[in-house]
RNA sequence: GGCUACGUAGCUCAGUCGGUUAGAGCACCGCACUCAUAAUGCGGGGGUCGGUGGUUCAAGUCCACCCGUAGCCA
């Protein structure tokens, strides 16, 4: 079944070192690692590289901010993700950082040949630049009101507020986000990437098989623009490596981080013994897979190739790109809870369980998935406990208690044994082309099947007639057979239960694979029993979205709130009196509707204790409809009715924050009840 | 604002080149079973395929416009 072997080298996009990995990136290296483990079990050479992308402002400026070195940094950055990626069972064969003397010649290799090649120009433009602190900003440094609403506080590229993208010399009086300064322009030379150079070279590249059907339609678009020149250099304070013959000048992070890529495999190469040049060099025979976010196509499907190129080195043979994570159909939300870091997550739950699902949701397309808390506890539970396992539960009992745990020495029903070494080789087809899901579908499909047949067969019927004591035997033997197939096809999602089921199986010494599948499993010993997943329980998953709000609230709500209550200062003194006078009620939201035509509004009817009000509340973008119904929060219950254009609202909710999804509402602690007084 | 995707059952998703009565899993309801981690099996209800118009003998599928969501760009 298996064609000759492959040599691959696989990589996923660089974790970047300033904070910790979350579930949105942790879909990246789930498909990877399935995808890997997979080109393993079939027999390939597949080798799985990966570093921290350890340069740039941020990690400079949060380095400073915490007293330390930028090296100090990146050094507990990178322990903290080699930990959290060993726990979730990414394997890779070398993890580096692109903070590496590896990494810094090839950087300088490849810069030098490029400029040797012409493809490198000078020129001077014109920046932001913080006098105090003495450095030029970061788009994303520099804040100021928006241009186009007025909303205080925007950054540089764009406003959070109504949307607008704009340059940051457009902002109305910007500040340094660094030194509060108020930033000035100056003159600075940098170098740039002629990307133009190699229009006729891309426009091949992009055309063959290398890329999804999507990212072609979208650099088709980037073509039509026009490849404009890559501004490549950074001056001093920069963290990174100087650019040679350039004192003051440092390569910009993105030029160094995907020759981390080269980097972390030289490292690899060196402690294997594998030849390099071998795997890089052009017309390599061995096949290079990027897998990376939708986010960078750019960076990894025009610069990329075209750097690669112009040095001399080979071009991927494809760059997978896959969507963004929601969670519960909604960006991850700090304030909701579903802003879950891979530890946080870890913490509480088992990683196969968001491998398994993850596996369930991934095709080779773009989209975005959703992980539904509700969705991903049924499917698991139902998937995994309900029809896979039960299938060595129920079979593992007559084995032990009839057979001191002797298998049959040959399977009752070898057509339905057949049948599921065939559907293998669809399923392998399914992993190559990256449709997890469709694979996981047929591995479901087959795990029915197995059920059906053992409730065809009613072991537990033949088991109390002593003369059927063989077909007993038979039938469970089918059963664990057809299991250690259907664990064989999900060992690459589940390696760590696979491992477990090989151990039940009496199979330490030659694992489960997709080479030797056709050879059932006759006439010896099983070990005994034990479960090899249990169910996840709700309360757990409540659990996992506390301990997010708990974990991302203070560091997030902190510099927040100060930076607000500057924004804001603290309005005129009132009297007692004054403040007397603002009737605030505690409410009950009993139902929460959208308001046909209007983008922000919620309509919102309040029990104040008997009473029942209309409240037009613009809160629309931080909270779903039906997340509101039943919670409890404080209304300003004598303020005079206000008509507006979608009726007429009795009052007003109380809430804090800037807007947009950052928006808080009131809620009192525990015991309170509609319509007492708020004093 | 321009561009690119996406919108199918309560939830998560399939749906090929336009072709018979639009499918699956979960959830829900009924029945059976009691080996199995309250697991399993059989049966059932549930859809204006985002909307409007068009092309066609025939549209979930193709076209136009609109609405909504996400992303990219200036």
């Amino acid at each position: 079944m298996s064609t000759s072997s492959r040599d691959m080298l696989v990589t996923s996009a660089l974790p970047y070192a300033n904070g910790s990995i979350h579930l949105g990136h942790l879909v990246e290296y789930i498909q990877t690692d399935i995808w890997v483990r997979f080109q393993r079990l079939r027999g390939h050479r597949c080798i799985y590289v990966c570093a921290d992308d350890a340069h740039g402002t941020p990690i400079m400026l949060k380095a400073r901010a915490e007293g330390i070195s930028p090296e100090a940094l990146i050094e507990r950055i990178g322990v903290e993700h080699r930990a959290d990626f060993a726990d979730f069972h990414i394997e890779f064969d070398q993890y580096h950082s692109t903070h590496s003397t590896e990494n810094q010649y090839f950087a300088e290799l490849i810069y030098t040949r490029l400029q040797d090649g012409g493809h490198i120009a000078k020129r001077t433009i014109s920046q932001a630049y913080d006098p105090k602190a003495e450095m030029f900003l970061p788009d994303r440094f520099i804040k100021g009101e928006c241009p186009k609403c007025g909303a205080p506080d925007q950054y540089g590229d764009s406003c959070e507020v109504c949307g607008a993208t704009y340059a940051p010399t457009d902002l109305k009086n910007p500040i340094s986000a660094i030194s509060g300064a108020t930033p000035i322009a100056k003159d600075s030379e940098h170098y740039f990437f002629k990307l133009a150079d190699f229009q006729p070279m891309l426009t091949q590249w992009t055309q063959s098989d290398s890329l999804q059907a999507e990212i072609r339609n979208k650099l088709a678009e980037w073509f039509k623009a026009g490849l404009a020149d890559w501004d490549i250099s950074r001056d001093a304070p920069y963290w990174g490596f100087e650019i040679p013959d350039a004192p003051g000048k440092f390569f910009y992070v993105w030029l160094d981080a995907p020759i981390g890529y080269m980097a972390s495999f030289k490292h690899y190469c060196e402690r294997q013994d594998l030849d390099f040049e071998a795997w890089w060099s052009p017309h390599s025979p061995t096949e290079l897979y990027h897998f990376i976010g939708k986010d960078i196509a750019y960076f990894h499907t025009l610069f990329w190739p075209a750097m690669l190129h112009g040095a001399g080195f080979r071009t991927p043979t494809a760059v997978f790109c896959h969507g963004f994570l929601t969670v519960n159909g909604q960006k991850m939300s700090k304030s909701r809870g579903t802003f879950i870091r891979a530890r946080t997550y870890l913490d509480h739950l088992d990683p196969e369980y968001l491998r398994y699902y993850f596996a369930a949701k991934l095709g080779s397309g773009i989209e975005d998935i959703d992980l539904n808390l509700d969705d991903f506890m049924a499917r698991v539970n139902s998937d995994l406990v309900g029809k896979v396992v039960n299938i060595a539960s129920r079979c593992a009992g007559f084995i032990h208690k009839g057979f001191a745990g002797m298998l049959a020495t040959e399977l009752p029903a070898p057509s339905l044994y057949a049948h599921f070494v065939d559907t293998g080789e669809r399923i392998a087809q399914l992993y190559e082309r990256r449709e997890f899901a469709q694979a996981m579908r047929e591995i479901m499909a087959l795990a029915d099947q197995a059920n059906q047949y053992i409730d065809e067969q009613k072991p537990w019927i033949l088991a109390k007639q002593p003369a059927r004591a063989t077909e007993v035997q038979a039938v469970c033997t089918q059963g664990l057979n057809l299991f250690a197939l259907l664990m064989t096809y999900l060992k690459p999602v589940l390696p760590a239960m696979a491992q477990r089921a090989e151990a039940f199986l009496n199979l330490e010494d030659a694992g489960l694979d997709f080479v030797t599948l056709h050879r059932p499993l006759l006439g010896r010993t099983i070990n005994a029993f034990t479960p090899l997943l249990t169910r996840i329980q709700p309360e757990v998953i409540e659990a996992v979205l506390a301990a997010s709000r708990e974990s991302l609230a203070p560091t997030a709500a902190t510099p927040a709130a100060a930076k607000s209550a500057q924004a804001e200062p603290i309005s005129a003194e009132i009297s007692y009196e004054d403040f007397a006078r603002i009737d605030l009620r505690i409410a009950r939201i009993v139902d929460a509707q959208p308001v046909e035509g209007a983008d922000k509004l919620l309509r919102l009817t309040l029990d104040l204790g008997g009473e029942h009000r209309q409240v037009l509340a613009g809160i629309k973008s931080a909270y779903a409809p039906e997340s509101l119904p039943g919670k409890l929060t404080v209304m300003v219950a004598n303020l005079a009715p206000r008509k507006m254009k979608f009726g007429v609202s009795e009052g007003m909710v109380l809430a804090a924050g800037p807007g947009g999804d950052a928006l808080f509402l009131l809620e009192p602690d525990a015991g309170a009840t509609p319509g007492m007084r708020v004093k």
